[in-house]
DNA sequence: TGGCTTTGTCATCACCCGTTGACAAGCGAA
DNA sequence: TTCGCTTGTCAACGGGTGATGACAAAGCCA
């Protein structure tokens, strides 16, 4: 019985989008020290070499990652009233890793890696906070969205480090409802 | 004209407490992976093979730092009704690195490289978290123990990733006094 | 002074990483 | 079919890491 792994078609087009999909997915889990262009490579099923080849290297990689994220003014949508509870659930029981915080999880990740810090510092404020800042408006948009964002990062930072807090299902309830609520309150005013 | 560092006196235990400082002050500031043993020996003077052989290996080095770090409840001398004052005042305008706010930047850190993320899993929650909790108290102690937490590192996060936040001093005051607000809110119910 | 233990250094190893250029395979056009 | 371009693979390189064991130097004790 041979057992055959089903061809990649030859399509450089969509072979780079996979690529880039995978890397995307690797960066917002892991840092950029601990993510190698061979498990990227391995994730799409081909060699390393077309992963430098395509984006010329790890740093563009990262940045081509970092513009093809969904930007700041992503997180906004739906219900403004229902901001706090919708991120703070989603950041909470979700590691938000599936929805619009996946930008900031690589941003927050980058602390990991000098290199990858200084990429996110020139990219991130108008890509990312810019945008947020304004969305939030009203005086001291800026401020408010730094201590947003912080409470975001922080909250996903707790959640890892304590592998998803060490609370009761009870609790990360309660958890969920407090971060809600301070959140909100940010936003508000 | 002759120019000589003065040498080390030869002292084992001195020689191994100089490394231990040295390398709880790089892996405040750097990442795990970031931090090399020939980085922290060459911040004491010595050969990195030392490093090794004084404490067996980095994870070693790095559990023993993260034990030589004052503790959950170092972070709670003073008032307690200015805690939050203190706190975001603290990691806004020093970084926190010379407070007691250390042991948290190093678990910070942690989320930059799975290794370091699986020493500071297994001793975090019994060295921070619950001091911490328990030094909050009332219900829900270690809810909001996670919370308040979550919003220093995330601040934290927040100053390095936009270095130093992008605000104006008149907006970083604002910062302080948003966030010491609802650190002592977190704290007092 | 001579010898022994402690303290520190040096050269080196094996490993992993991103990157590169040479090569193979696919595939359409002539 | 055969040529030629595109797409992908392979083996290797240079650089950096943590770790190791042999060696040098310093201090102490007799």
């Amino acid at each position: 019985m041979f057992c055959h792994v089903a061809p990649r078609p030859r399509n450089a087009e969509a072979t780079r989008a996979a690529i880039l999909a995978a890397a995307r997915e690797r960066f917002a889990r892991e840092s950029y020290d601990d993510v190698g262009m061979r498990d990227i490579a391995g994730d799409v099923g081909v060699d390393a070499a077309l992963v430098s080849r395509y984006f010329g290297s790890k740093e563009e990689l990262f940045l081509t990652v970092l513009d093809s994220c969904a930007n700041g003014r992503d997180l906004m949508d739906g219900e403004r009233a229902d901001f706090g509870r919708r991120v703070a659930r989603d950041v909470i029981f979700e590691g938000g890793g599936e929805g619009k915080l996946k930008k900031l999880l690589i941003m927050l990740r980058s602390i990991g890696s000098a290199k990858a810090m200084e990429l996110v510092q020139r990219t991130g404020s108008e890509s990312f906070f810019d945008p947020f800042a304004a969305w939030i408006g009203g005086e001291d948009g800026a401020v408010r969205a730094r201590l947003a964002a912080a409470t975001i990062m922080g909250m996903a930072v707790s959640r890892e480090i304590t592998a998803g807090f060490g609370l009761t299902p009870a609790e990360c309830e309660r958890l969920a409802d407090r971060m809600a609520l301070i959140l909100q309150n940010i936003i508000d005013n």
